[in-house]
DNA sequence: CATGAATGAGTATTCATTCAT
DNA sequence: TATGAATGAATACTCATTCAT
């Protein structure tokens, strides 16, 4: 008897995701040009044929795992914060701080950051970036109320991000790195 | 007559460097693995045999390539400005407009800090890196006279290129696109 | 209370025939190495392992098809006519304005004209082709009674049907192309 | 000392050409689906990837094999002959005595045939087929001097080229099959 | 039996490197 | 040295077939 239909929706999600999930530390490590899917389906442990089930081709997997990634950085609880009435720079610590905390405890979190952020380290856009829409926005607030100094608040958050991205990378290879602390980081948008 | 063994060197190093230079966009541009030898060698006029008389291997090109661009960014004028007796607030402007200068005049200067920065920017470390050392010394230096605020030194170096470094992809792929000024630049070594 | 051997038996035969008619035109157009089984099984609706519990393999699908599309070409009528007393040049005027009434009008009887001469247009024989063996004893009567010249009888209907076959092909990829009619079509038998 | 640029034009004219006339046989048996690379590679003796120096793809090397093909079958001898101030009954048997003679003698002829005629046997056009255009002006002027029944030239060429595709089809699979003489080709065209 | 997700051998294509000239 | 044709191992992707449900 066949699954219903229900079944092999979720099943196909849960083959898909968990594809996702566990291609992430290796596109973060090795880039999009740097992953070989041979190598790739043998770590994760499924067929070539498998991924290609899931994904038209390695850029499509790519693109997606990006999405994945921007979606794990840019959780409910930050976006939830962004809007609560709260002063920027008392939002802006929240972010720092949830941040440098996840990328210091969450290896996966490093993952992610990378691949979140890497289209706008290659000066690829940021379009659809949630977490870039919420540092601009802080960045435009903080602004508004005087606590922050003036300047295009994108290019100050892509700035932001910038570091955020490089030290990513280098934590992503030496986890044991010293990292910045949220007012280092902050100097950049506090002045 | 045989050219005298001087003369067969110093022809030798000149086509060497002749392939370098003409390499710094493409490899600039495309990273190490983006970068296939069939096209660079199309692009940059020269047989791919030729290539392999003159380098081992594309990685072998590709390290060169990184002394050679970081040797172009750490110019003998910048470091000798490092070392005289100068307010080291004074110093860090210098080398701050120095760079935003010639990133936002010249391309080629956009693919020289790229390829000196890379290694940098992907965790990599950044032994023999010449600008880094400078940097890291005029931070210690105005750390020691008061005009910059206490930390790793190291650290700060790192995070000011890295900053230096995303503007430069950025460049590299839209050469309009807005800068930083040397004051914002600075923000991360004087708070 | 199950079924019956009988009525299994009948089921499976239904469900074989209905999974050949719907095969017949994308095999007709793609040919075996054209064949995709993951596309035929989208295009006739029926997953990709109901396939396999009655056909053992691509190859085994496709000459089912061809007996299948035989069948379906030398209809009853078809082979009946044949078998009754009347003059040759009749049997075979009835053959053909049967053939090129039924390409002009069914894209189905097209299909099946396609997969039914194949194996005889790619040189691969004849053997248990009904249609063949109807035109060939026609063309011996026809040359008996003299209406028709002389010649093997054999090679004469192949060369007929060579024809209906690229006529169908053709038909099969623009069903409005100009066709022959009866006459130019016997030209060939008739001399 | 490099080759010169005349010597390596012509290399690559010949290591074209040699591939495209081995090649020959290989396609004309097989298909173009039924061509595997790795097989045909092997069979004409060149690695892999010097195929991919001349031609872009399987199907580009297939569209240039079809050409080579067509301009084999189409001999500047047949072209010329057509020409010729000579009844288009002559000129008929001349083409046809040379198709059947070349068929019957030459395996490479063979293959030329079925490569050259495979896109008019498929339905797929005509567009630059010089012997179909040399047999559909033949038969128009035999059409106007009243040698030959009228109907549409283009059909009756088509008709008489598919007749000789499948043939050459069949001497493809065996070399030994029996033939057709000239008056039993022309049949369709001389009714 | 039916389903469609999964498999993995097979296939086309790429590309760093070599080598005859 | 210089050239660019040639190599072949590596790589992305396909597809007939299997199998757990």
């Amino acid at each position: 008897m066949p699954r219903s239909r229900e079944q092999n929706e979720e099943l196909r999600e849960r083959s898909k995701t968990n594809i996702l999930a566990k291609s992430v530390p290796y596109f973060a490590k090795n880039g999009l040009e740097g992953t070989k899917i041979g190598d790739l389906t043998k770590r994760i442990q499924i067929s070539q044929g498998a991924l290609y089930v899931y994904f038209d081709s390695k850029e499509d997997l790519y693109r997606e795992l990006v999405k994945y990634s921007q979606d794990k950085v840019a959780t409910e609880d930050l976006l939830s914060y962004g809007e609560m009435d709260v002063p920027a720079i008392r939002k802006l610590r929240y972010v720092s701080d949830h941040i440098l905390k996840n990328l210091a405890q969450e290896k996966m979190y490093v993952y992610y950051t990378i691949l979140a952020l890497e289209d706008l380290a290659k000066g690829r856009g940021y379009e659809g970036n949630q977490l870039f829409d919420l540092l601009r926005n802080i960045i435009k607030e903080g602004q508004k109320d005087g606590s922050f100094p003036k300047g295009n608040a994108g290019k100050i958050a892509e700035y932001y991000l910038s570091v955020v991205y490089i030290y990513s990378v280098k934590k992503s290879s030496d986890m044991n790195c010293e990292m910045l602390n949220s007012s280092e980081l902050e100097r950049v948008v506090r002045g």
